[in-house]
RNA sequence: GCCCCUGUAGCUCAAUGGAUAGAGCACCGGACUUCUAAUCCGAUGGCUGUGGGUUCGACUCCCACCAGGGGCGCCA
């Protein structure tokens, strides 16, 4: 897929259990192959995909069809079944294995099921909130996301940045990476002259109430419609522009004021999301070594200045003799004033420079690809080599029903606070009356944790590439696949070990038979690692989110069918250890995922 | 015109190139004297957009087409 980098490192192997007994059977299988005058196999291991039962299996019809090709005519899954068969044979019963069989062409081994039971349960226990994290890979990247304009609403569609970009530098963080957390705030640009145009003539000495970001945003919406096709109000705007670039005292007081309004609203809003930041960059810092930039580029010869009639531009279909491929880079405006390519060239640099990155992550929306593709390549032809590190992560927007975007200029949008104030309302409704007990401090924040987590699940449980279409009614369902089901879980686990009011036993092995849904629960508990590191790979954390769904759904089915405080002594032992692995390991998928697992619910 | 994304159950979405394509919602029928029913069990529902190709094997990879969405010089 082309939107994946080429990765120019390899992620460390994920060591959890039965590595070394594979890699024995590896050796014994070639070891056979070598006797039987085979060609030498490739073995890709996968799971077992029966459910109840787990594994390790690998199929041999690569082999039987590379012998095909070198040999006569062969029946390629009667032959691979035949060779399946054979190496079970070879193999026998080997250590940690309880049974071995060959079926359609595949070879399933069984792990040995109390000694792996106890080995996983050992491993999740023994790490807790570490299960799962990758070995440290010395390797450092920074994720740029949310990049909010200030001046302008926070809505809905920024929302998905938000979850998507915290999560993802979440999960590269815990798959072993250094990750260095950016926001990149709109602080400068024609929105935020408009915005002080309006505020001037209109709303002069106004101050904002409690919610800044409405107030902020439907002054920004009015600035729209008041200059719309009104060549009068767009010269107004264009001199005010033109006094904040002479840095007119007047302008920069006004303007100083009113982005302090907007940052501690954006405060309110990460706050509220529970997500952090470790360095943000402003465009308004950017902007003059941006145009300082451009006039290297034009005396390099990479832009071409075609002013006054023209804009600055890089020809970057010419330079790289391509046809409409990168197309052109407007790089400055033929009255001189910046455009995002200005400042982002920069900025750019000054991250590589400032952290000596191995990778640089841009977590925008998809209709922003090419302009992306255009600022790598940029870089690129000024000769910096780690352009080729540069990583635009797309995602697809959210839309509201009838494919309509959202936008702050015409005002249809659905604010997040709006959205956060109606789910937790309707969680706290649910909290209530589910469970009165709990105090009102306790219910509050259940709700809060629901709410959000609902919003959250909801956007990470789908494909980047996938739009997501905003409606209420799905927004507030907090039944079927959703976070609220995951929390659940998490908080009968919770309950169970509660109530069973004692330390956690040893380690056990177990000696009764395990039924088919607790050897589920083991395997996807096992599955974790392996998840994290491919989620962090391919940057997309659908995969926690659907592990994190699978682990709640077995969990539940334990739940109803496996008694644990009640049970004898020793499945007694082994069901705790066995919920409190589950807990964690669902604790950890949603902690990656920004969601937060309350103790009650 | 060039480029990108999407197309799977009525709807919203899953599915390492592998074994019988799975969930949720909706609809129908069941289960609370039990570790929290925000749960569970059962039933219904499919020519994976179409046509080729690669492969022992394709929802998955390649090509063409169809449908929807997005992007392509001074917006961000």
């Amino acid at each position: 897929m082309h939107l994946l980098p080429l990765l120019s490192f390899r992620y460390a192997e994920v060591r959890i259990v039965f590595e070394i007994e594979q890699r024995a059977i590896e050796e014994k299988i070639k070891r056979f192959c070598l006797e039987e005058g085979l060609p030498e196999p490739v073995l890709q291991w996968s799971w077992i995909p029966f459910s109840g039962h787990w594994g390790i299996s690998t199929s041999f019809f690569a082999l039987a069809a590379q012998e095909a090709r070198q040999g006569g005519q062969v029946n390629i899954p009667e032959r691979a079944q035949g060779i399946a068969r054979a190496v079970a044979d070879y193999l026998g019963r080997p250590a940690g294995f309880e049974r071995v069989e060959a079926v359609k062409g595949y070879l399933n081994l069984y792990f040995s099921t109390p000694g792996y039971t106890q080995q996983v349960i050992d491993t999740v226990l023994e790490k807790g909130e570490d299960f799962g994290r990758g070995e440290p890979l010395n390797r450092r990247v920074m994720v740029e996301f949310s990049q909010p304009n200030t001046h302008k609403a926070f809505h809905v569609g920024h929302l998905r940045n938000v979850i998507l970009g915290a999560a993802v530098a979440n999960l590269l963080e815990f798959a072993g990476n250094e990750v260095i957390r950016a926001n990149y705030i709109g602080d400068i640009g024609l929105h935020v002259i408009k915005w002080l145009w309006n505020y001037q003539k209109f709303h002069l000495g106004e101050e904002p109430g409690e919610d800044r970001i409405r107030w902020l945003g439907d002054i920004y919406a009015e600035a729209e419609r008041r200059s719309e096709g009104s060549p009068e109000a767009e010269a107004e705007i264009r001199a005010l522009f033109a006094r904040w670039d002479r840095r007119d005292p007047q302008v920069v007081e006004l303007w100083e004021k009113s982005r302090a309004w907007s940052l501690e609203g954006f405060d309110q809003v990460y706050r509220m999301l529970g997500v952090h930041f470790d360095r943000v960059y402003f465009e308004s810092e950017v902007e003059e070594p941006g145009k300082k930039l451009v006039e290297e580029l034009i005396a390099r010869g990479i832009a071409r200045d075609e002013r006054p009639e023209g804009a600055v531009i890089v020809p970057l279909d010419e330079i790289l003799g391509e046809k409409e491929k990168y197309r052109v880079l407007v790089v400055l405006r033929s009255d001189g004033t910046s455009l995002y390519a200005t400042k982002d060239l920069p900025l750019a640099i000054k991250k590589f420079e400032e952290y000596n990155l191995d990778q640089s992550i841009y977590v925008i929306d998809v209709r922003q690809s090419l302009y992306l593709q255009q600022i790598f390549k940029t870089l690129e032809l000024m000769g910096y080599d780690w352009a080729k590190n540069c990583y635009h992560l797309a995602y697809e927007i959210v839309n509201l029903p009838g494919n309509v975007t959202m936008k702050s200029r015409d005002g249809t949008v659905v604010l997040l606070e709006d959205l956060v104030r109606e789910a937790t309302s309707r969680a706290l409704e649910i909290v209530r009356t589910k469970n009165p007990e709990l105090s009102n401090e306790q219910q509050e924040m259940v709700a809060h944790a629901v709410a959000l987590g609902a919003i959250k699940y909801s956007m990470l449980s789908r494909d980047n590439t996938k739009i997501v279409t905003f409606d209420w009614q799905s927004a507030l369902d907090f039944n079927g696949q959703a976070a609220p089901y995951i929390q659940y879980a998490y908080v009968r686990a919770n309950s169970i070990l509660r109530k069973a009011n004692q330390a956690l036993p040893a380690s056990q092995l177990p000696v009764y038979e395990l039924s088919p849904v607790e050897i589920e629960l083991v395997e996807l508990i096992s599955r974790f690692p392996k998840e994290v590191q491919r989620a962090a790979k391919e940057y997309r954390p659908l995969y926690l989110a659907n592990l994190a769904y699978d682990l709640a759904r077995v969990f539940n089915d334990f739940y109803n069918q496996c008694p644990v405080l009640q049970a004898e002594e020793t499945v007694r032992a082994v069901r705790l250890r066995l919920v409190a692995a589950a807990r964690q390991t669902i604790g950890n998928c949603l902690r990656l995922m920004g969601i937060t697992a309350p103790n009650v619910m």
